[in-house]
DNA sequence: CACCAGGCAAGTA
DNA sequence: TACTTGCATGGT
């Protein structure tokens, strides 16, 4: 592609025009964004919400409640989300990183740059790029661009990318072409996501996506 | 009823 | 480094 930066402002202005002002994953608190997080690995959203809502009824959106919970009570919880026993884990070992390091505060993990944090998270097991990204995005608000599997399928059913590029490179394609604003990378991102699951699921029309002004 | 949804880690070659 | 497999539920 010669010139990225229009490119992309020119998917952004397409999609934003469609869809509006999303308000991408708001959640309650930071620790909740968190858990969604780790719940939605390999997940469709509305499930981890359901699990969200279960956890909140018993008063488990908190470090400090999650920490002293039981195993199999985290499990069964959260087992509307799928993959229970590992997802347990998973958060478990956040919580626990947490505390171990940053005596259970939030804030003072969110104090690190952008770099080291996502380095620490990175660390955690159960937490990979994507979901660290997004904990950084939207729990730390700082400016680091989500990637995830519609954003791949789209730049590259579009022939924006080249096939096969790490997570990396797709990252740096958009944060090397377009200003490292909180807002414009929720949105942004938020925009990709619903896009995908609108216009490129095999039910839904490819035609009426808005996408569609590229290839004319 | 078959298939997949906003991944990740561990194992293998 | 690059590819494969296990993990598990609910919706279409």
């Amino acid at each position: 592609m010669k010139e990225p930066t229009k490119t992309l402002q020119l998917i952004y202005g397409a999609l934003n025009d469609h869809f509006g002002d999303l308000h991408w994953w708001p959640g309650e608190s930071s620790i909740e964004i968190i858990i969604g997080a780790i719940l939605t690995q390999n997940t469709a959203w509305r499930n981890v919400e359901i699990a969200i809502n279960r956890l909140g009824r018993q008063g488990l959106l908190d470090q400090k409640k999650l920490l002293c919970v039981k195993d199999e009570i985290l499990e069964e919880l959260i087992k509307p989300s799928g993959y229970y026993r590992i997802k347990a884990k998973r958060l478990k070992a956040f919580i626990h990183f947490l505390f171990e390091y940053y005596h259970g505060k939030l804030d003072d993990l969110f104090d690190n740059d952008i770099d080291v944090l996502r380095s620490q998270l990175l660390r955690v097991k159960g937490i990979g790029e994507e979901t660290a990204d997004s904990i950084i995005l939207y729990a730390a608000e700082k400016p680091i661009f989500v990637v995830d599997a519609y954003t791949r399928r789209i730049l590259e059913r579009h022939s924006l990318i080249e096939q096969g590029l790490k997570y990396g490179d797709i990252q740096k394609y958009f944060m090397n072409h377009l200003p490292a604003d909180v807002y414009l990378f929720k949105q942004y991102h938020g925009l990709i996501v619903n896009t995908g699951k609108t216009y490129c699921t095999k039910a839904a029309k490819c035609e009426m996506c808005p996408l569609q002004i590229l290839i004319s």
